[in-house]
Parts: structure tokens; sequence; C-alpha cells
DNA sequence: CTGAAAGCGCTAACAT
DNA sequence: ATGTTAGCGCTTTCAG
């Protein structure tokens, strides 16, 4: 007598669940047909899928996509790392991908990354265990040895949020250097002369920054005072930032005549803290100092003055990664290069003004 | 001549990786050796630990947790549905519980209900074909189906941002009656006599709604004017909904002496569109309305006047939820009914103000 | 269009 | 402390 299989016992081993064997035993076809059923239903005659469907609905049969990816070597998982949640930008950039990914029925595997390359790199490690089958990342800045894993598994890789001239794979992103330069160019056509600059010492804003600077300087615009901060960009910072600059404002009050002074901050945040600050210093925005962040986060419209940004469309973001994903992985071979500039708006609010043309 | 395993032949099948296998021989060990290495390294001998673990660093072996959850049937994956991440009350949530489970090893997996009960039924099959060790909820109103199928699994469940009786498994949350009632309450005690209600029709905003007229009927303030809209809150909404609320406002404006109106809005969103439209009128808050929202949003502090509203701590309650799930997961026969209700704040800002007593 | 056989890579259970 | 055996539940491959 033959050993019975799927006996049931009650171990760690089994799920008691119901299996395709199961489902295939009772609509009297073989375990691979209920696969197809699933996976290939166009390969299968309506009457027998019909017959499969219907057991599987009497029988609540629920799949098991683990044992499914280890049997083909795909898992309709993409893994997303996102340097943080809490920044509105982000999350409609992860938002985005989600939802376009789950169109196409793939599910999203997050991971979140502080800011830290090396954070980014543990949590790569855990994430290709998972053998997920592409994987997008925030920014460009990872660590050589996150990039040499990533290109040796083979799995697609959609860098966000940056150009570079050496991506891993695929890219989505604008330029932060052309951002510096055409807000520094922006400025200087509305009249503004005198400049200072508010930041952290993230490295892709100070990538800004120094864009930023380096096209003053062509103009003949330097040095430019910068005030830089430590972590992620605070309110309370901004608030600083614009105290070290009161020198700067001094002469104004005291009557003489001169060109506002125009502060270029790398965050919405830190112009917001200098709006506050000025607010209860009664320093006059803008007529005073001009005031420019970065981001246009959901309150930089309500802020008082309204704030004047840069806008970065992280939803847009979001669908174009996840649409070269899904390109990819509809066909592999076809692999042409994707590198996606998505530009940015600079966006004129009431904390900046095209001043009158000098005497 | 036994025929050779481990051929690596080019197919589907085969991911032409290191296993544990190669490892093991490498090492000089049994696979299960290397296995152990990996999840019980307590249990190994440290000079064979090393061994294995040099192993791992020179071949570059990543391993497979497909193939580890299947055979041991957990997949240390935990599923959060969510109804939308653009909403920062929820993207803060869900960066909570990602934080504090990837402490534990456990990666999220997402899903974005959209605020429907029959795509999150939808959501909830693909996300069971795939074993997570747990399944973060938002809210308790779920399909009759995906209660009983939640149930039947055994998975454990945390509903969160709502109280109820009966809830599926673990529940952290907060009343949305006792909010209503608790506004109602604290208005009255501010002065306020005259009510109106700006809402969508949202069931969860409804059941504040609800909850407030319900207080103030006991009080014998009734009926209280409601303008309710259909979709997702917008700014828009908010300020067609004062402008039906003029006639209320009229009497004021033609110098009769009255209590302001107080206008109570489910979302903070909604709120600020009444503030624009009343700043657009030159109607004065809080002297003529006062306006309270719901949610403090993040730029709830920043309108002009800075909104009073009902403050939800929606990291707190992500928090709470990961901790709850993991000390089941820890010790799941210890199984203790968790029900936490982790409150709300009362947010008084300038749009609401202490009226003086009534002659 | 359907099926039989053979794993995918790992770990639970039971030795030793 | 380590090893042997036997799957986990599905899908690829190769035949009909």
């Amino acid at each position: 007598m033959p050993k019975p299989k799927k006996a049931h016992p009650v171990t760690a081993r089994s799920t008691h669940g119901v299996t395709v064997f199961d489902v295939a035993k009772l609509a009297g076809v073989a375990p691979i047909t209920v696969s197809r059923v699933m996976n290939q239903p166009d390969q299968v005659k309506e009457s027998t899928r019909l017959k499969v469907l219907r057991v599987i609905e009497e029988t609540g049969y629920v799949r098991n996509q683990i044992a499914g990816s280890l049997a083909s070597n795909r898992t309709r998982l993409v893994a997303v790392i996102v340097p943080m949640l809490t920044n509105p930008v982000f999350s409609d950039t992860f938002q985005a991908i989600a939802s376009r990914l789950a169109q196409a029925d793939y599910q999203v595997l997050l991971g979140i990354s502080g800011y830290e390359a090396a954070q980014e790199q543990e949590l790569l490690e855990v994430i290709l265990s998972r053998r997920p089958d592409g994987i997008i990342l925030t920014g460009t800045l990872h660590t050589e040895i996150s990039r040499r894993r990533l290109r040796a598994t083979g799995i697609p890789v959609v860098e966000t949020w940056d150009m570079t001239d050496d991506p891993i794979d695929m890219l989505v992103g604008f330029s932060h250097e052309t951002i510096g330069e055409r807000a520094a160019r922006h400025l200087l056509a509305q009249g503004y002369r005198e400049f200072a600059l508010i930041e952290v010492d993230d490295p892709r804003g100070m990538r800004r920054s120094d864009s930023f600077i380096r096209h003053l300087a062509r103009r003949g615009i330097a040095p430019v005072d910068r005030q830089t901060f430590t972590g992620l960009p605070t309110l309370e910072q901004g608030r600083r930032g614009l105290v070290k600059l009161l020198p700067r404002l001094a002469p104004l009050a005291a009557g003489a005549s001169r060109q506002p002074l125009m502060i270029f901050c790398t965050s919405d945040t830190l112009a917001h803290g200098v709006l506050t600050e000025a607010a209860s210093r009664g320093i006059a925005i803008p007529d005073q100092a001009g005031v420019i962040g970065f981001g246009d986060m959901n309150f930089a419209a309500h802020t008082f003055p309204a704030l004047s940004t840069v806008r970065i469309d992280g939803g847009h973001i979001g669908r174009q990664a996840a649409i070269a994903l899904l390109e990819r992985l509809k066909d592999p071979t076809g692999a042409r290069p994707v590198a996606m500039d998505v530009g940015f708006t600079l966006v004129d609010r009431a904390s900046t003004r095209a001043l009158p043309p000098e005497e």
C-alpha cells in the first residue's frame, strides 16, 4: 500500500490549506490545469476553466504565491526604497508607483532608507533575498557595494529623483544642477543682485546650491553668504538662518535705499522658517528680502506671504518610473536604456517679485 | 554513475545563483548548518559559523527568502492597507509601521484601497496569496467577505484609526463618536450656541457629525444646518459650503448683535476652504464665524487665521499597531485581545475663541 | 488542450 | 552541535 500523501499533520510545515492538488482532484483535472486557469486562462478550454473556478470558489482556495514564485522564479513584487515617507513629495512618488504597479498586478515592498546610503545597502540585502522582479530607488547616491550587487543580479532597477551620467540601469528624475542654474538666471532676470543661501548638508541640495552660486559667479556676483546646517531641514533652522543674515538687511532698515536680499533655500521648510522669523521681526517680505524654497510642499501656497519655490512633480516621477519598469518587465530582452528628465517648474508667488529696473 | 545534480542549465527554472548547497559544500558542512547560521546562529559553534560566513562572503551568496518562506511557512512580511498615501496622516501611520517592523526584521507590503471596501477586498485576495505573517488595516469598514476571510486564515490582524465593538482581531484607534461629542461639549463651553456643519459623505466623518449633532440636540440645540458633499474633501467644497451658509451670517452683517456661527468641518481641507472663502468675502473669523477642522494636517497651524482642529497622532497609531502585532507574532499562543484607544486632542487656534458670557 | 514527472531552494522533524 | 530525510505548493519541461 502506497503511503498516503497530503495527510495534513498539525505541524509548522502544514498550512492546513486547500492546495492545487485538492482543487484538481475535486475538479477532475491535473494540478497543472488549475495552475493554468490562474496564470494562462486562455490556454484552458472554457468548460474546464469554469469547472475549476467553481471548485476554487466552493473550497475557498487561496493560491500560494510563495510556492508559485519559487517554481517560476518570478515574484510579481517590486521593491521601492524611499528616504522618508513623511515628506509629501516622496509619499506622492510612492503612491503613484504603487498605484501604477497594482494595475499591472505587481505588489510593492517598501524600504525606508532615512537618507542613508549605508542603511539603503542593508535594506537592499534583505530586499534581494525576496527576489523582487524590479527595484525602484530614490536618488543616485548609493554605496559602491550596492551598485555592484544590483548590477550583478540583473534585476531591472530604476533610479529616481536625480540625473547622473552613470546610472545603474534606468533613470527617471531631474537635474539638481539645472535647477540651481535656472533659479539663478530667473532671479537675476527679476532684478535681484544680492544673494544669500540657507541649506542643510544634504548632498543633493548642496548640488543645487553649488550650481546656483557657480552661475552667479559667472555673472560677477560673489561671494554668496551661505548658511549651512546639519541634518534634516527644520523650520527652526530656517529661522536661525535668517537671524544670521540680519546684518545683510540692516542697511535698509536704517533707511538706506538698496536692493532687497534674495534668500535661496534648499527646502520649503527652511524657507518657511525664514518667513516665520521675518514676520516675528517685522521684516517685510518681499520688500526687504525675497525668499525662494524647494519642493512646493503642500503648505507653500498657503504661507504668508505665499512662498515662491521650485516645484517637483513627485507623482509624475513615480508614474514614469513605474511605466519604465513595467515596459522592461514585459520585454526584458528589448532593454533600451531609459534616462528620462521630468524637469521642474519655477513657481513665482508673493515671497519674490520682479524688481523695477535699476537706475 | 549517478546523474549529476545542480547542473545550472539556462532555463527559467534556474537562477544561476549560489545556493545553500554550494555554500555548504565549500564550507564542508551540511546545508542545514548554513541555514542555522542565518536563522539560529546561537545553535552553531563559533568556528563553524565563521567558516560558513566566510564562504557566504566569498561567494556573494544571497539567501532566497522565497524558498525559506515556503519551507518554514513564515514570510516575515506584514501587509498594510492604507486608503491613500497622499494624505499625510496616513503616510505618518505607514512610515511609523514600516520603521517599527523593520527594526524587528519584518518587511512591509503595501496596498492602497482608495477608501473603497470593495477594492480592499480585492487587495486582500492578492495579499493573502503572499501569506503575510500579519496584516494591518485602516478603519473597521470592511466587506463581510473580507472579515470572514481574514478570520478564517488566523493571520493576526490589526485594525486602526477607529474603534468598534466587533473587531476582526486587534484594534488600535480612536472613537469618532467621542470626538463628535467632545467637540460639541468643548464648543458649547466656549459659548457657541449656533452651529453648522460641512462634511463629505465619508462614513467615518459622518459618524463624527452625527455624534456632534446628537449631543447638541441633547442640549436643546437643533436642527443644525448640514452641508454634505460627495467624494474626497476639497478646498473648493469648503468654499462652496460657506457660500451656502451665508444666510446664517447675514443678520450680523446687517449690524444685529448676535452670537457667531460655529462651523464644524469633518476635514481640515474643508475648513481651509471655509477660511479662504471667508477671507475673500471679508467675513471675519473668528468674530463672525468660528471654524474647526479635523486632522491637524501640516498646514492647519499656518492658515490665516490658524485653524482650530482635532489632532490625531497618526505616527502614534502606527507605532502602537506595529507593537501590538509584533507582540502577537512573538507569542502567538498568549493571544490577549488588544483594543487600544489612542485618543485625540482638541487644538484651539485662532479660528475659534472663548466667547464672553451671555447677558 | 491537457497531463506526468521533476524540481525551485530552503528548513522542520527527527536522528545522532 | 550537526546531519539526514523529506517535503513546503507550485510551475517548468516535455509528452501526448
